[in-house]
DNA sequence: ATTTGTGCAAATCGTTTGCATCTGA
DNA sequence: TCAGATGCAAACGATTTGCACAAAT
């Protein structure tokens, strides 16, 4: 099975791995191209692991966690809190705000140019800002 | 001590229950009064169990959360997620947006008005604003 | 009397960890 | 070779639930 070729996409994806340092092993690669091969994606855990599996790709959940967090270390990923219950990592990992729809779970990205934040406070003690999050949440 | 005397705190306390449509029952009562009797307070379940149980209140943690869920549905209380390990409940429930000190977990608030938000994008499908955080994360 | 709240312990859920086994460089 | 990854299952911590009992209206 899997005549196995290697896309430029594939390339890219590996490329990604090693520049980050991150050891291109196949489980990273196979979870990787899921995550980085379709525009912008907001998953949770559990469902890139389904998603893999759906994908016959052969992994561990808890290799998916180690993965993920792994990624959002590495700046390729983004972690977003809703609530309590779920974390979401965001592919789009540039300035942006998010839309978060309270029925369905689902989160859409918001260009940082569509909102002005002005007179932004200083953080107490002159401390460094380490990112700002902004959702707005939508009752639908 | 335990004198039992109802000051007029207690009384506000009650009425604020009272007028929310929920029963002032003693538990409700002592967790209010430790919630609304020192100004604006951020307190996770665990917390409000802890003090609870320092200041001889007898409550078990499943009604602490309770009557913290209980106060947020009613709006005396409005829920934060700062990630996915912990859920804040915050006693000031206007208008306002946070600081959120990463090493201590502590949170600040910020009134509304000392941060402009222009341009912000109408919910896709005209579907309505149920409301917007805004979380500064600080490094310190 | 009826409804609503409470306590306890067990259950659940997402996430993390320990450790033996692999695998990429 | 061997540091770094993976898989599995067990451990975890926060939160929720089921149900018998207690208290508020």
């Amino acid at each position: 099975m899997r005549a196995k070729k290697t896309s430029t996409a594939d390339l890219t994806v590996l490329e990604r791995l090693r520049s980050s340092g991150l050891r291109p092993t196949r489980q990273r690669l196979a979870l990787a191209k899921l995550l980085f091969s379709q525009g912008d994606r907001h998953v949770t855990a559990e469902a890139l692991f389904n998603e893999a599996k759906d994908n016959r790709v052969d992994v561990s959940l808890a290799t998916v966690y180690n993965a993920l967090h792994d990624f959002t270390e590495k700046d390729l990923l983004r972690e977003i809190s809703i609530d309590s219950s779920r974390s979401y990592f965001d592919t789009n990992v540039g300035d942006h705000y998010h839309f978060y729809f309270e029925t369905s779970g689902r989160l859409m990205d918001i260009p940082a140019e569509r909102i002005a934040i002005a007179n932004l406070p200083e953080a107490p003690g002159g401390a460094e800002v380490a990112r700002v999050d902004v959702i707005i949440r939508i009752k639908d």
